[in-house]
RNA sequence: GCGGAUGUGGUGAAAUUGGUAGACACGCCAGACUUAGGAUCUGGUGCCGAGAGGUAUGCGGGUUCGAGUCCCUCCAUCCGCACCA
């Protein structure tokens, strides 16, 4: 009797739909496991083979706790709002929600056919507005706080205006960029408008000034990742630096805590480490210098090397650093101002990458050193960014390479405060030795010394100490349709939230997915008696980034219907964090720090009872494609085979992998395929084939390389594809895709089912005792399963029930003792035969997802004798079974006398014998 | 330039704390059963060698009775990045 694989899957899947078995109901009576995925974006693509593995490896887990007897919630949605249905949005007017639609069922019936216990009722859709009403409240309540560095947590923005208007703001411990200190006086003063001004520079969601790659040509602001070579990749249109109104989130306010939380989570150290240098926290000191014939203003400097402050000889300010519009004089103007707006036309990116090129001109101006008051040249240059630090530097090219090489390229002064360590070829940038040539500091050890620096510092209010992060605000607002409207309108051009009672603000209806005219975002287009019906002059019309939706919705799950609240404070109560995050790699330190971010945000407010979100974080590797290749002789339409192209200028061009089988093009349905390739010519092999090149690179429908689950599933069940994504390696390892192996995971799930048949091909499975020996089997692959979970290697798993197959139809084993705990152990992995089995063999208490982890027996696999590895020099040369209760003397002693031992001794005296009790035993000679 | 990761058969990989290297699969070879098989079953398979044996976890060194595992130097590949003052 054959098992159909896909009418087993549809049964069960029906079954699981029509009895709602993935149901999970806040039943506070059992302990709470909450296994969370990555939720998707759901692209065009639809679902590749890559998506599942993280999927599976959860889905098994969640599955195998629940096992274990606890009440598990595992939820899954979507990240619906972004990019890529905008732009198809833009292509062909139809609306991004339609197009996310489509998406989201097409990725259900996949998710679906691959039997995932997550409970469907609890689906979140960040697009979708009963969601993003509540992203759109979290907002207001960023906006309406502030973060207090005294007690290290936001407040209600309310206290510290009460606060303003008793003392002002001298001395408060509120986390803020301003500089300018009013009295309680001056504040009750304020206008309420400059009152909201200043407020914007305390509120953990605030408007400010940011640079950003604007493209005049498109009209929109562009990520990084959206150039190249100062040209959008969008239609090759410069690309140049500009500052624009947007709205950010005070995430600096919790750099220390983000970097300290770190310590207490089951992360590796991999990405705690990716975390902690986004973070970059680094200790050192602000300095003040004067600046020559404008006494009025005094440039700030962060550096970490206070030690270093007798080796200043120049100054260098970022090209975008405020001071150069007044202390650059007229002669100077017309350089400065030339090298600023070439420098605007590269990304930032572009300006780190390229660390040959060292470029900057001199101001004209100069500052005063503050303790030997002798000039030093300001320059400007671009390997100063204005986003890290204040955007200057006081340079020391003996102690920073950069500086050095800054300094060696315009002829710059060196002077050396390193006591006998020679600069001549480059900068000493270690932190050990002892200063010299540097007045009060001379012969101080480093550490030492910028410990006095500091002090002098201070004493002569040139500066102080200071902490300094790198990490930036994040920006909050997009120029784009396809995102959450702000719940924002503005009055005289101050920012005003909209009440709680008129949320979701939804997305306005529009006639065209781009910016305007005036180059102002998509939502403007909106009609004002549509949309603007607030009482302010305009409603905002930036979306929110990506982020937002995905910052906060592990918590949604926990209570997705609720129209009250975010969540409830008794679900959150009971299933508090997530105890095992499985994604990916990508996301360490965007999306993971912002969550984080989000959630001590909450907890501060008193929302939510923890400050972490994921407890335990597991990063799966990618899955990468297989891409075919073409290559194409520059300027014709003529096509090389592999083996020829050498002969030619070519361009590779990626090929559908559809239309091709084992590195072969077929060459009518390559013709067939895009209507400029219908009147190719090609170079053939000797054989008349067609070789294609291939790469191995992450799966994108750009490349032609995807590979869905659903032709496997169609072949070989949702079981075999399982078993297989698990079989191939380790989770967190990347791996490019290849299903050579896969025939012998279904070849398993088959050999399996053999156990159940009896002779006469009716199920026959005996109730009669096992053997010993299957006892044996039985438990030591209990252990070893348990154990492997326990520690997440997933695809161990598989291998120990290969072997315990294996070892079963070895001993003609279908006792029913020994078969029905290996399908509980199976279920995990191959949820729909281990159902479909349990079923056939008549076995009580409903399913098999219902039974409790087959407890172990230690004492059925306890052995009375050892088969010790007998080792010369640590190579092993034979076997010996000894009893167990047998000390490590009387074997040595035993041992020494065999023959075969005299035989490997080759007449020597051994000079020690090494014996470890139930181990080994190891003679050295 | 900085940061992180990874190097084990023809291939994917295994080897919890240092203790029999290559489990389990794929592939390949030989055989059985078949009209046939991309089905099933049996045996073999790191490399060199007829064998005894030798040799092997990127290269080189070290610690140890014993190293894939720990330490140092180097090499290669991949990923991330915001030149971090």
């Amino acid at each position: 009797m054959e098992l159909d694989f896909q009418s087993i899957d549809k049964h069960w899947q029906l079954y699981w739909a029509e009895n709602q078995s993935n149901k999970v109901l806040d039943d506070t009576n059992k302990p709470k496991y909450y296994v969370l995925d990555m939720f998707p974006y759901p692209s065009g693509a639809g679902l590749h083979v890559g998506h599942p593995l993280g999927y599976i490896a959860s889905d098994i887990y969640a599955r195998y706790m629940r096992l274990k007897g606890f009440n598990v919630l595992h939820p899954m949605g979507y990240d619906s709002f972004g990019l890529p249905a905008e732009q198809y949005a833009i292509q062909t007017g139809q609306h991004p929600a339609l197009t996310t639609a489509k998406n989201i069922s097409r990725y259900r019936e996949q998710l679906d056919r691959l039997g995932f216990s997550y409970d469907w009722d609890r689906q979140v859709k960040t697009s979708s507005p009963d969601y993003y009403r509540w992203t759109q409240w979290i907002f207001k309540q960023f906006f309406n706080a502030f973060f207090n560095t005294a007690l290290n947590k936001a407040q209600p923005i309310s206290e510290l205006i009460s606060e303003f208007s008793i003392k002002g703001n001298q001395g408060s411990n509120a986390y803020s960029d301003n500089q300018l200190i009013f009295s309680a006086k001056e504040w009750n003063e304020f206008t309420p408008n400059e009152q909201e001004k200043m407020l914007l520079n305390y509120r953990l969601a605030f408007l400010s000034e940011t640079w950003v790659n604007w493209c005049p040509k498109l009209g929109t602001v562009l990520a990084n990742d959206e150039i190249i070579n100062g040209l959008s990749v969008r239609g090759g249109y410069p690309v140049e630096q500009k500052k624009m109104m947007q709205w950010s989130m005070r995430i600096k306010a919790y750099a220390e805590r983000l970097l300290s939380g770190l310590d207490n989570l089951d992360w590796t150290d991999a990405i705690k480490d990716q975390q902690r240098n986004w973070i970059g926290k680094s200790v050192g000191a602000t300095v003040f210098f004067a600046i020559e014939e404008h006494s009025d203003l005094k440039l700030e400097v962060f550096t970490t090397r206070p030690d270093t402050l007798f080796g200043v000889t120049f100054m260098v300010l970022a090209p975008e650093h405020p001071f150069l519009e007044q202390i650059v004089p007229v002669e100077f103007k017309g350089a400065v101002k030339a090298y600023q707006v070439e420098v605007s036309k590269r990304t930032e990116r572009d300006r780190q990458a390229d660390v040959q090129h060292i470029s900057g001109v001199f101001t004209g101006a100069y500052a005063i050193h503050p303790f030997t008051k002798k000039k030093l040249p300001i320059w400007t240059g671009d390997y100063v960014l204005s986003s890290y630090g204040t955007g200057a530097v006081m340079s020391v090219p003996c102690g920073d390479q950069r500086d050095y090489a800054f300094a060696k390229h315009f002829n710059l002064p060196i002077s050396n405060v390193f006591k006998g360590v020679n600069i001549d070829q480059e900068a000493f940038a270690e932190k050990t030795g002892v200063i010299s040539n540097s007045e009060f500091l001379d012969g101080l050890e480093i550490n030492k010394a910028i410990e006095v620096a500091c002090q002098r510092l201070v004493a002569e209010n040139i500066g102080f100490r200071k902490v300094n992060f790198r990490l930036r605000d994040a920006i909050f607002s997009r120029q784009r349709y396809w995102g959450e409207p702000f719940p924002v309108y503005y009055e005289n051009e101050i920012p005003k939230l909209v009440a709680d009672e008129h949320l979701p603000i939804e997305l306005p209806v529009v006639d065209a997915y781009l910016p305007t005219e005036s180059g102002e975002p998509p939502l403007a287009r909106s009609k004002k008696e549509d949309w603007n019906h607030f009482q302010g002059d305009r409603m905002e019309y930036n979306t929110m980034p990506g982020w937002a939706g995905s910052s906060w919705y592990f918590l949604r799950y926990l209570d997705p219907n609720n129209k009250e609240e975010f969540v409830g404070k008794d679900k959150v109560a009971y299933w508090q964090n997530v105890d095992l995050y499985i994604g990916g790699n990508e996301h360490a330190t965007g999306h993971l720090l912002y969550a984080r971010f989000w959630t001590k945000f909450l907890f501060d407010m008193g929302f939510i009872p923890f400050d972490e979100p994921f407890k335990k974080l597991i990063n799966q590797g990618m899955i990468l494609g297989r891409s075919s290749l073409i290559y194409r002789i520059k300027g014709e339409n003529t096509f090389v085979t592999l083996s020829k192209m050498s002969a030619f200028e070519t361009d590779p061009i990626h090929v559908d992998i559809n239309l091709v089988s084992a590195d072969k093009l077929h060459l009518s349905a390559f013709k067939n395929w895009l209507p400029e390739y219908a009147d190719a010519d090609f170079i053939l092999e000797d054989d008349g084939s067609f070789i294609c090149g291939y790469e191995v690179e992450k799966m994108s429908k750009s490349k032609f390389n995807v590979q869905t689950p659903d032709d496997l599933i169609e072949k070989f069940g949702a079981d075999t594809l399982r078993m297989y994504e698990m079989f191939l390696g380790p989770v967190e390892q990347s791996k490019p895709w290849d299903t050579k192996g896969i025939t012998g995971v279904h070849g398993f799930l088959k050999k399996l089912s053999r156990l159940f048949l009896s002779k006469d091909a009716a199920w026959g499975v005996v109730d009669d005792a096992p053997s010993k020996e299957m006892l044996k089997i039985l438990h030591k692959t209990i252990r070893r399963i348990q154990d492997d979970l326990d520690r997440f290697s997933f695809n161990t798993v598989v291998s120990t029930l290969m072997i315990a197959v294996n070892e079963l139809t070895d001993q003609k084993c279908n006792h029913k003792q020994i078969l029905q705990p290996l399908l509980v152990l199976l279920s995990p992995y191959a949820p729909h035969l281990a159902e479909e089995l349990w079923r056939v063999m008549g076995l009580p208490d409903g399913t098999c997802a219902l039974q409790a982890f087959p407890i172990f027996d230690e004492s059925i696999l306890q052995e009375s004798t050892y088969d010790y590895p007998i080792s010369f020099n640590g190579k092993m040369r034979f076997k010996h079974t000894f009893d167990l209760s047998i000390n490590e003397k009387e074997i040595a002693d035993f041992i020494v006398e065999l023959p075969l031992t005299q035989k490997y001794l080759e007449g020597k005296t051994p000079k020690k014998v090494i014996v470890v009790k139930g181990k080994i035993v190891n003679i050295v000679s």
